[in-house]
DNA sequence: TCGAAATGATACCAACCAGTACGGCAGCGA
DNA sequence: TCGCTGCCGTACTGGTTGGTATCATTTCGA
């Protein structure tokens, strides 16, 4: 497929060197295709850049579908989830995406909210699922699922996924952020979970 | 002061178009000077940029150095603090910058670095000293002051703003941001303060 | 008033940009 | 063999880029 050949040429490229910093020549030169195929594919660079980011968010959307058990105990399943949401999220493909997005938020709005529609807020809504049974079940605190759940995920970001994110050597070690899940399962816990 | 009028016409610019949709003669021309002059305060165009990053986080640094009073509730200062806190940072200069900076961060690294050492870093470090003294005083539960500061910000973050970041028209709306404020103080407490 | 320094206007450079035009080459079904 | 489709290579356009060179003008202290 020639197609599926340009957008992961033009996606290395746009991680690299930025919407604006990329040619058009360059991803056809990647490939070592031709730029009349690549305009017969994407009528325009946009175009592609769209294609690009829909490619990695329908490719990465579902990879934070992790299944949450209703009858293990809270802790243990917000740690799962914790440790698994960060190690892809400050992974090479959806941390430069996410670069990508915010540094074009304000020239391209439409890409941040497809990507935010088909991947945070996908993923949040089943955990708001979780957490409402679990508060119907009088395990958790009853209150607004959703509240728990984006504060459960800024506690997991709060420490050293920060660092990660401005490209900061710190952000990547892997047994450090664990530490940063830890601590937000036991914070969370603290003012969510009902005493037994 | 020729030199802060070029910065400022660059910090639009970068703002608008980021830093290669940025060209050096549409800084002159916003400023009504000439390239040559330009040239002569900033050797390049990287320098420039490095200029306006450094000129908004030496002016905006501060500004997060809110006062911290000791003998006030825990929860009411954490409130106030909280709310000039998501009140800067959803703001247009900050916003952008971040954005900017975090765009860039691949290709600029150094930036994101004095980025991060002059602002997030001080107001943390200041609060956690607040912190520090809240648990030697009692009031809080002892514990890591860091951890517990970049939970806290992170629980106030974790709401609208990042709708606000991803440059959609719902972070922008101020007070469901305090209701996130409320919430992540409530959280907090719930977690950190000691019982009376 | 004088003269140096700072600034401006403009033309220019080589390189590069997104996007187009056009001709040729390989495969492939009929 | 024919014609079609998909792809490639390259040269081109009109425009822009960061950066330089040249010269005129303004500013301002002495």
């Amino acid at each position: 497929m020639r197609r599926k050949a340009f957008i992961d040429a033009a996606r290395e490229l746009f991680f690299a060197n930025g919407y604006a910093g990329t040619t058009m020549s360059s991803i056809a030169g990647k490939v070592g295709g031709s730029k009349t195929t690549l305009w017969t594919y994407f009528p325009s660079k946009e175009d592609l850049f769209a294609a690009v980011v829909d490619d990695i968010v329908s490719q990465y959307g579902d990879a934070l579908a992790i299944d949450l058990p209703l009858d293990k105990p809270s802790a243990d399943v917000l740690r799962d989830f914790g440790n698994i949401l960060i190690s892809k999220l400050t992974a090479t493909p959806l941390l430069s995406l996410y670069r990508l997005v915010v540094g074009e938020a304000e020239r391209f709005p439409h890409l941040a909210e497809t990507f935010y529609d088909r991947g945070p807020r996908r993923g949040k809504a089943r955990a708001a699922a979780w957490v409402a049974e679990k508060m119907a079940r009088g395990e958790l605190r009853s209150g607004d699922p959703m509240r728990a759940v984006q504060q459960f995920a800024g506690l997991c970001q709060a420490g050293l996924y920060q660092f990660a994110v401005l490209g900061m050597s710190e952000g990547r070690d892997l047994s450090r952020l664990r530490d940063d899940v830890d601590a937000a399962v036991d914070t969370f816990c603290r003012a969510w979970q009902t005493q037994a």
